[in-house]
DNA sequence: CGGATTTGTAACAATTATGAAACATTTATG
DNA sequence: CATAAATGTTTCATAATTGTTACAAATCCG
């Protein structure tokens, strides 16, 4: 047997029973199953930890297909492959025509055995996809609202949509971030984003910041500026 | 008698009665068998531990045939011979034609000692052809959909075809993957898989990905440029 | 208010990064 | 040794990034 970490997988359904069938079998398989009864409840659980979604797609207020655009849009969980379950009569290609990115999807009523089966192949095809420490690892990703900085893969989403950021915009939207509720200095700025590299102008500055705000939508208006002392991220 | 790991045959047929005596036959031989009733059912197994399968090309949802093309297509069982079982009236051209790695096919309805001599005969050519510790084995596997890097084999399969990558190629990759989700500054691509050996040009760095986004096809666009940062493996 | 200062913005210029191809060199292999 | 394969380098074209400037707009402060 390998050294391999416990493929967590999580079911998100409100048919009681029908989960509690499904997380047995699975653990029977050896897999760590957690259960949500709804969308809701799914989103209070730090989901980055799983390497799988079982999601009903039909469910209370927040529906499988919500949730599922969900997860897609936050880069923390977009990663992780979704299996949709869905009513028997429900058209196929609505659901793949949803381009959810939804890795595969069964029809109720299905048998545990082919749950299981789907299971399997899933996480065989994206297996070492995940981070190595899931859920040990520090996230690395800034966000504020609908958006998002992910300082290792260096992409920054708005409202779940990429936004190509340039290096100094994406490093000036960083430090901006992570200096949240402070005003800085154009020198602190040029200190730490513009390194001692080269020497630029303090108006250099401000034509990123312009860009950034524009390039970022509506999250733009949270560049304050104080004139006379500099930039800061607003709350 | 020497010391020898019994062989596990797999069998994968949908009519149950056939399967049992089939069963009983080769155990007799000193042979362990599994019995699978559906592609499905066999794909819940940990099929890498298996020397030989037998398989049935007319069944249910998945049928033989694109079973056969799965394992062949996964590098973690595209080692394990296939014998085919096939209705009488099956054009043999048909099997032949589909170029599926089969090592050998009976057609049914077939004897039981037919059966046992093509098992033997398969066994014999193919002995010594599988993974030392099949079972046991740490994998050792990257795989990203149907992009596999087999890390103790040096190779390189996208959709079951096998991809010739030079050593630097190969090791370029899998350090991409295996960071996959981060950006990997070439200094640090240079340092891990570069070494300290020679002092190479960044550039260098760039034409390797290049050569590996045009060998590795559609999955050539995982691999993503961040202008200034470096390269890194998408999700 | 009104001039001085600061900032926003657009256009432009300069620089840099990247991809692709061709070429050169080194290394493996028989 | 000869050949092929692998690997590194150079060059060119293009794309992307970044910085500067000029001017408009906003802000500051008497």
């Amino acid at each position: 047997m390998n050294i391999m970490v416990t493929e967590k997988i999580l079911i998100v359904d409100d048919e009681e029973t029908l989960c509690e069938v499904l997380k047995l079998n699975l653990e029977n398989e050896g897999y760590d199953v957690d259960i949500a009864f709804s969308a809701e409840q799914a989103l209070t659980l730090d989901l980055r930890e799983y390497s799988l979604i079982l999601l009903d797609i039909m469910m209370g207020e927040i529906s499988g297909i919500k949730m599922a655009k969900m997860l897609k849009a936050d880069i923390k969980t977009s990663h992780i492959p979704i299996i949709f379950c869905t009513a028997k009569d429900t058209e196929d290609d609505m659901i793949m025509g949803l381009n959810l990115g939804a890795d595969d999807y069964i029809m109720k009523p299905y048998t545990v055995r082919n749950v299981i089966a789907r299971v399997k192949s899933v996480l065989r095809r994206t297996s070492g996809s995940k981070p190595v420490n899931a859920s040990a690892e520090k996230p690395e990703i800034l966000q504020i609202e609908g958006l998002q900085l992910d300082l290792e893969f260096k992409r920054c989403l708005v409202d779940g949509a990429e936004i190509k950021l340039t290096k100094k915009e994406f490093e000036l939207l960083a430090y901006l971030i992570s200096h949240r509720g402070k005003i800085c200095s154009r020198e602190q700025i040029l200190a730490k984003v513009w390194s001692n590299e080269v020497v630029v102008l303090d108006r250099t500055i401000d034509v990123n910041i312009t860009r950034l705000r524009t390039k970022i939508g509506k999250y733009g208006s949270y560049i304050v500026t104080r004139s006379g002392f500099g930039y800061g991220f607003s709350y």
